[in-house]
DNA sequence: GCCGTTTTCGGCCCGACTGTTTTCAGTCG
């Protein structure tokens, strides 16, 4: 918690900064070491003891003498300094799309604007539009960007993002003259939640007349049906609102000559961080990289492909699920980046429930769906007894569930078909089936459904505990968060590693677009422990095991390697590694 | 403020689009 606390203290000094018009590089290493302390391993705290954080790239002398004085005292005086200086509500200002710390510093110097409130009534009375640097177009969408702000949830989820691409390809790809239409961003990258949507098209620059000009796809994006208002639209780049099941988005368009789209690809996939740092390689070298490729003076070195300007760099390619800026581009100098789990490598499913509890399909017909996607093996998970609402099995049910599964399985060939269950962890941490009826079990993960909002001490127990059973294989979504409806549980994620490893217990990546639980970084950790991660869709129906791809990406934004991953595994082999905690 | 097999000082990523600019600043990604 210090750490997102410590984090947001450095961030609104940037921005504090920014307003006031200091020096941008200053501001620059302010926002570098926000980031860095939002991406800690550990406390800073912990961090600041064993010397770490004086190690931590961006943080320097300066930095971590204000991260000693927020440890010891709890505020920063250099942060209480700067917020004397501007009314707090200023901040908020930074936020609308179109307004920036000039605008900002403007609105309060020249029009005493204090708040979002101020500056909806100098709009309203057109005082905003006399402003010098002003007018009547910039208050307009400005007086646009508050709405959009007070309309948008923030961020979407990954798959209302990919269903949005999707549209907006199927309408592009048809035009004549559209070689290549990529989805680039972080929606490329398989972020958890995305912010705006990029598209990247590659357009022949052939003359001929049936051909389409950059500047008419953009076109016929920003006219499409579905576009709500456009916010640009150039000759090679258009912005647009679109709306989507629940808020709406931003989606930019950009079109580029084909020999340019690996470049293109790279720059719009992001990070911005991972860019940043591959741009300074590039000027280290005399050379300059942009989104039309590596150049050398006018000379292009690379820009075809992505592979060809990472490898004119010095680096191996990095994966776009990588591209974040932790790590990977010293590994790839090092040549030590990880091989990835990749989807087709995934030989079984972990997690999902059935009409025994509150799934849409049966045993069969989930057997049957799983051996349809080329799985070895699968596992029926549903609900336990406390789940009430989810209709969960009590002790007698699950037997003879057991049982009709045995029979089930007997009778698939090319398949095999496992008995588990979803277990409830309690209060107590204790779990809802006794070890004798969980022996009969071949996959046991164990989750928290209830008291999720509990402190951190007791959700970390009741984690723990359940690790210790000799029947527990997993837990499931360790942290129970919802995106953009649930907080994740206050969990003491580092103990729930160790206990992991040390007990032989897997943790879940909860395949499910809501959940991706554990989530990348924590995914990350928990590889670097020696845990395995054990990706389950939780499917409550034949369609839910489509899910797959969401964890599959998760664990490799986590660098998860085959070896990481146990649906990897062959069902014997599997059988082993399952077998191995549990008593002779 | 941070950082260094070209530097302990002098750099610090790059380009598109818009509006109000009569030649470019601000914002965005």
């Amino acid at each position: 918690m210090r750490n997102a606390i410590l984090s947001a203290i450095f961030e609104q000094m940037a921005d504090i900064m920014e307003i006031l018009g200091e020096d941008p590089f200053r501001i620059n290493s302010y926002r570098k070491v926000s980031r860095a302390l939002s991406e800690l391993p550990a406390d800073v705290g912990v961090l600041l003891e064993d010397g770490r954080l004086a190690k931590t790239p961006g943080i320097g002398k300066s930095s971590l003498a204000k991260i000693r004085e927020f440890v010891e005292s709890g505020r920063v005086a250099a942060h209480e300094e700067l917020l004397e200086r501007i009314p707090p509500s200023l901040l908020e200002l930074l936020h609308i799309p179109g307004m920036g710390p000039k605008g900002v510093k403007a609105v309060y110097e020249g029009l005493g604007v204090e708040g979002v409130g101020d500056l909806k009534k100098a709009i309203e009375n057109g005082t905003l539009a006399t402003l010098p640097g002003f007018g009547e177009k910039r208050a307009a969408a400005i007086a646009r960007g508050i709405e959009f702000l007070e309309k948008s949830t923030g961020r979407i989820r990954l798959d209302q993002a990919m269903e949005a691409a999707e549209m907006v390809v199927a309408c592009l790809h048809e035009l004549p003259g559209v070689e290549r239409i990529e989805p680039a961003g972080s929606l490329r990258r398989r972020a958890e939640t995305i912010g705006d949507i990029d598209i990247l098209v590659a357009a022949s620059r052939g003359s001929g007349k049936s051909e389409t000009s950059p500047g008419q796809i953009i076109e016929s994006f920003t006219q499409a049906s579905f576009v709500e208002r456009v916010l640009a639209a150039g000759d090679t780049k258009g912005s647009a609102i679109i709306q989507t099941e629940t808020t709406p988005v931003q989606v930019d368009v950009r079109v580029v000559p084909a020999e340019s789209f690996g470049a293109a690809l790279q720059y719009f996939t992001g990070s911005k961080q991972h860019n940043v740092r591959l741009r300074e390689i590039a000027v280290k070298g005399k050379l300059k990289l942009n989104e039309y490729g590596l150049f050398d003076g006018d000379t292009q070195l690379a820009g075809a492909t992505e592979e060809e300007i990472y490898e004119r760099l010095g680096l191996d390619p990095v994966a776009p699920l990588l591209r974040e800026d932790r790590g990977e581009i010293e590994a790839a100098r090092a040549h030590a980046l990880p091989e990835l789990v990749r989807i087709k490598d995934i030989r079984g499913d972990f997690h999902m429930h059935t009409v025994a509890s509150d799934g849409r399909n049966g045993i069969e017909e989930m057997a049957e769906a799983a051996r349809q996607r080329g799985y070895a093996f699968l596992c029926i998970t549903d609900h336990s007894e406390s789940s009430i609402v989810a209709n969960g099995q009590s002790p007698k049910r699950l037997a003879k569930q057991i049982e009709q599964i045995r029979k089930i399985a007997a009778g698939l060939k090319g398949i095999t078909l496992w008995a588990g269950a979803e277990v409830d962890i309690g209060a107590d941490g204790s779990l809802d089936f006794d070890d004798k009826l969980l022996a009969e079990l071949d996959y046991v993960v164990a989750s928290i459904h209830s008291g999720m909002g509990s402190p951190r001490e007791k959700v970390t127990m009741r984690t723990l505990k359940a690790m210790d059973n000799p029947y527990v294989s997993c837990i499931g979504h360790p942290t129970g968060r919802l995106l953009g409806q649930r907080e994740a549980m206050d969990l003491d994620i580092a103990a729930v590693i160790e206990q992991a490893a040390r007990t032989g217990t897997a943790l879940e990546v909860n395949a499910n677009p809501y959940r991706l639980d554990l989530k990348d970084v924590h995914c990350k950790r928990a590889v670097e422990a020696g845990v395995k991660l054990a990706i389950g869709t939780d499917a409550h129906s034949t369609a839910g095991l489509g899910l797959m791809h969401f964890g599959v990406a998760t664990a490799g934004r986590g660098w998860a390697t085959r070896d990481d991953v146990l649906n990897t595994l062959s069902p014997a082999k599997l059988k082993t590694w399952l077998r191995a905690k549990r008593p002779r």
